[in-house]
DNA sequence: CGGTTCCTGACAGGAAGCTGAACAAAAAAC
DNA sequence: GTTTTTTGTTCAGCTTCCTGTCAGGAACCG
């Protein structure tokens, strides 16, 4: 999912930021009101996590504003304790939960993750090529429906290509992100590895630029 | 909506009773735990306000006999203060949501509306693998119809994989919801659950993805 | 054709994972 | 308060299969 957070305390967004991101989200986060609604004007998001207050306004205008835009993106508020009449306009504004300070991070995931399944018909950002989809942040393959399992070095070299879409990735970046800086290896890896993808992933996807190193087809 | 409260302090139940009714629910009032039982059994409910300390037993019972039978219906618990543990074993044992006594009526009025507003349309989130059926709100774990019983690491772990179905976690990820963040386990408590869980759920239900983590068959 | 680059099957060795059993700790029953 | 039962953790030996290497052959290019 992507995710918009806006908080502008620096420790609570860094932590909350963190914990979303290893539940495999992505996440934009902002301080302000003003940035955040840019953000919400340019980018899609599933999710909005909204502190109420806020350094530039009430979080609350925001809610209000983007509902007025007739915008069903789900909102969790974020509120301090004593803000008990905040967080009851925010539900009749038509958030659809909220967090207590100071809560629980696996709380917050449970109550991401509710959102999510509720509105998942959306999941995530998945990358396809032919028979083939990729979701990067899940690390699930599936090749013509059917998920197929990569190896971790598998993935460390896919996830290469991933990166960089369109270009030819040579092969001692790939190198790179087969083995730790500084391991010397002394053989054809790469290319063994390559070999053992285009098996599991079909013969087209990774093509050959001799000489230089690899693609991925797109 | 239809609700179901069981109170037994005359001023709260009674403050309680006539807010909600204000708020257009219909509203029946218990003091007594057999009582609600009573009602539960003959009528329907769609929400549960569940005092924990009841003159004829724990009301935790209560919601423990609920869930057992499968029965998901909203519920939120009514504490003290000093009850947190009760409040912990609560949500364990799959309450909604709580109220710490003395609380604003209003913030009653809000929990209500969240709670009517989330189980709207989604009556009972239930997740099935195969023979498998899990019911995430209530803890019920069916295997072929059979009720299988998890320990609550057990489940821990379980509920993190419903957490991401369809993606890979990790096994920091799954430390991490065995135990509380931070505390570091230099062991393989995880595998260990694994196995467990496989032989409770089947041999195919997890799957291991060597050097990444597991995921759930779906 | 000759030289170079790349592909891929096979394989040994080892890392990662699995699980029964033993022990410790906690909870429940008495 | 003591015993019994359940639950949680650690360990060791076993199994699985990942990984780096190599070698023979295929593809490419001048």
């Amino acid at each position: 999912m992507r995710i918009l957070l806006v908080e502008d305390e620096p420790n609570l967004g860094e932590a909350v930021r963190e914990h979303i991101v290893a539940d495999s989200h992505a996440v934009d986060w902002f301080k302000r009101i003003d940035e955040a609604e840019d953000a919400l004007a340019t980018t899609s998001y599933e999710l909005v996590l909204l502190d109420l207050h806020l350094p530039d306004g009430r979080g609350l205008d925001l809610l209000k504003r983007l509902r007025g835009n007739n915008d069903t993106t789900p909102v969790i508020i974020i509120t301090a304790r004593d803000q008990i009449s905040d967080r009851i306009e925010g539900l009749n504004e038509g958030a659809d939960d909220y967090l207590v300070k100071p809560f629980n991070l696996d709380e917050l995931s449970a109550r991401v993750q509710a959102v999510a399944r509720r509105y998942s018909g959306h999941p995530n950002p998945l990358f396809k090529v032919g028979q083939v989809e990729i979701n990067q942040a899940s690390h699930v393959v599936r090749v013509g429906g059917k998920t197929v399992d990569l190896t971790s070095r598998e993935w460390a070299l896919l996830d290469q290509f991933l990166r960089h879409t369109q270009a030819v990735v040579s092969k001692s970046q790939l190198e790179d992100a087969l083995y730790a800086f500084g391991s010397e290896v002394e053989s054809n890896t790469v290319e063994v590895y390559i070999s053992r993808l285009r098996k599991k992933l079909g013969r087209d996807i990774i093509q050959t630029v001799r000489g230089i190193g690899y693609r991925l087809e797109g």
